[in-house]
DNA sequence: CAATTTTGTTAGATAGATCTAACAATGTAG
DNA sequence: CTACATTGTTAGATCTATCTAACAAAATTG
């Protein structure tokens, strides 16, 4: 059974694979918040454990055992999620933190009532997929909003991110999964869009804000 | 901020320390099912953090500040399991080992909602009483069921030990809190007591369970 | 392509939590 | 009160997860 430790190492290389297919040591050592020679010491402890693939001064691979064990993990950490703001009454911006601690629980009943209480759902409250029982993800293809062209209209579906502070910063601008916006316009030079929501009030959202945003388009 | 190791010490401390008063080095070891040079040095460093009083061949007494540690490490995890019988439908026998790990989380909102939820309770699903924000704990004054004389009725109100198998043996006799008994009569030879339920239906209990019962004398 | 920057590795140290082996203090029972 | 048992301590080892310092390989860039 992978420590706490080693479940953060291999959901941060879930994490990162999924952005860019290739890790390597030192972006694991940025995301994990460590130094270099700890994550090489670390990916080597892995390896033994064939939670991942590794060969000096090559990028890291997950083995299928090491996705799906990582595909668990965030599994916990979503459906725990999904509990705190359907069930406890939680915010989305409240709730990150605390999954971060839940996802280490070892109590396979726990997250299977969790689940059943939520009605077996497949999203977050994030808009982030919530892998199956066999670690199964469901590969979604949202569009950035920072993709999207003036004159459309998109629906907020997910977010890239999930601080507490980007999350404030959407409470602020009554931005929520599901929330109807038109492009107005784009700034062709910083890339800024303005959007208007269906009450006709609007905001200008920064490329970074729209990079993080999700959305479907509507037509 | 302690450690889970540390935390879990601090427990098995107030535990023992509400049974017996004086604490030693030994008795810690077995509880905490560890070695005796392990809770040596561990005794040393809990003192540095002034959690307790510690001299060489003494007994280790917890100081006020980690009398009320311990406490309020108690206090979540006997929310926890008052919140997944009440909440999440599990049974009393399934709850102890998922609080365990839960106790841990550091996340004041989380236990301050599952508080609010079950509407501020005061004993756990196995009668123990939760201690409040303050870890101050109420000290209620049950009797044993092995302390009790044939003719006395009283009320099941809580159990010494919420292990998993002591609870299914329970849960096979029908026994839970708030279970009226008449106390048939009572072996002199093995301590055994025979009881009988509202129903008329009886059992023989063994003095080794009747100890773990704590019960309401009716009259 | 040589120089520089970035990335990665090795070695060795530290802190926490544990162990065993050896020994020392305390308690108990004849 | 001595002998034996129990309890406790010290020393030294191990394992995990981390660090810094020093060096080496790979990538980038002029």
């Amino acid at each position: 059974m992978a420590s706490q430790t080693e479940e953060n190492y291999l959901k941060s290389l879930f994490n990162l694979a999924n952005e860019k297919s290739e890790v390597n040591i030192s972006e694991l050592a940025t995301q994990m918040q460590v130094s270099m020679p700890t994550v090489n010491s670390m990916v080597k402890t892995l390896q033994k454990n064939e939670w991942l693939i590794y060969e000096k001064y090559k990028p890291v691979t997950l083995t299928p055992k090491g996705k799906k064990e990582a595909a668990l993990i965030i599994r916990k950490h979503r459906l725990t999620e999904m509990f705190l703001v359907n069930k406890m009454g939680f915010g989305w911006e409240e709730v990150h933190e605390i999954a971060e601690q839940v996802e280490h629980i070892h109590a396979p009943k726990f997250f299977e009532r969790m689940d059943e209480m939520l009605g077996y759902p497949t999203i977050d409250p994030h808009g982030s997929p919530i892998p199956d029982k066999q670690g199964r993800i469901q590969e979604i293809n949202y569009l950035s909003l920072s993709d999207c062209k003036a004159g459309q209209t998109v629906i907020l579906a997910a977010l890239t991110n999930s601080s507490t502070e980007f999350l404030e910063f959407l409470n602020g601008r009554n931005l929520s999964l599901g929330t109807e916006l038109k492009i107005t316009s784009k700034e062709g030079y910083d890339q800024s869009i303005v959007v208007s929501y269906l009450d006709h009030s609007s905001e200008t959202l920064s490329e970074k804000v729209c990079e993080k945003l999700l959305v479907k388009v509507l037509e």
